[in-house]
DNA sequence: ACAATGGACGAACGAACGTTCGTTAAATGC
DNA sequence: GCATTTAACGAACGTTCGTTCGTCCATTGT
């Protein structure tokens, strides 16, 4: 693996721990094994260290999201398509479920305004898109499609919460069961629907 | 208004804005209309004003939130008030729902995390116990009462980004509005269960 | 009237920050 | 085989960080 894949990787988990502030140049490096000068034959700035970290994570995303899930479906079976792929997506990995979340918070800078813009929209309209062919009222279906991303991302970034809570049994963050749990949860609005 | 209390007063929403990496001691001074050295006439270091931060919101939020719910009335009643309650107060200043959320993020130090469990706890106990008194099975009444915080953090801590949105109508974001639809979104599972 | 206290202040501390520089050793192209 | 490039490095830059110190003034209790 290349050197700046290395990078690219600590700093995704680093970031996806601490947020972008909360993160030094000089952690980075030593988690990837350098001094941090070299860091900068990589990349320009912390700044743009981000913006590769975030974009990696959007190619990665969207390969798997969205461009596998088959045109000839039915739309609610593309939907549920999706949810499942989100899920699995999700499971697979935290940062994928906090590194969103960070950049959400962080919507002071407007460079990073504008990364959140670009790490919701494609999947966010693809989604929206499909909900619309189920759900006849579009603002319903605008609802319907952020309580899905929120139920999706609040679900794994809240796991290491839950597991601490004071409770016999918790709901299980296997991809399926989550994925089953957020559909329930949206699907039941669909059919009152229609 | 004391000095202690305008200091907390910006400095919550500093740190609702930027998270507490992302806020000096500085900023917090110069909003507050003093120097940096008198903060510490007022809190021995930059933890111990986060604390008295979160406190105080935690304070305000239990006050709010769960003391006003009648108790006389049947569970589900009851969940609905606390519903109406939780949506009013976060409607009410976009720092109730982002200063939770940073927290939850944060979840590295060990100190931080003891603020985390006391932010949810109290209020997040009450809410499960209502929803096991209108949901037969316990794992599921926990998943939901999950799904309510997440729907209703998510929805007003994403705002501005809603907002931004390309789409011709948005949501309301008015407390009565949200609160219905996360209640919709949560109380038609409930149904279905029973 | 006067001592005591609380709170604001300017100055400064050491540490850590993001970043730049010149150098050097290894890989690459011709 | 030699010139060029790439990427690592140690050292250091100026800035900002959280925090401490001694001072000074306005209020207060007696």
């Amino acid at each position: 693996m290349s050197t700046r894949q290395r990078i690219i990787e600590v700093a995704t988990r680093l970031f996806a721990a601490e947020g972008y502030a909360g993160v030094s140049m000089r952690e980075i490096a030593a988690a990837a094994g350098i001094r941090p000068a070299s860091l900068y034959n990589h990349f320009d700035s912390k700044a743009a260290l981000f913006l590769a970290v975030v974009r990696t994570l959007l190619a990665d995303k969207h390969a798997r999201l969205i461009a596998p899930v088959p045109q000839d479906l039915p739309p609610c079976a593309q939907l549920r398509r999706f949810v499942e792929a989100f899920a699995r997506f999700m499971a697979e990995d935290v940062v994928h479920a906090r590194l969103p979340l960070w950049i959400m918070l962080q919507a002071q800078a407007e460079a990073q305004r504008i990364i959140v813009q670009d790490l919701w929209r494609e999947e966010f309209e693809w989604v929206l898109a499909r909900m619309r062919r189920c759900v006849a009222d579009p603002e319903r279906a605008l609802t319907l499609t952020l309580q899905l991303f929120g139920l999706m991302l609040f679900e794994f970034a809240a796991r290491s919460l839950i597991d601490q809570l004071p409770v016999e049994k918790v709901p299980s963050a296997e991809a399926e069961d989550v994925a089953q749990r957020v559909w329930q949860a949206v699907a039941c609005q669909m059919e009152e629907e229609t």
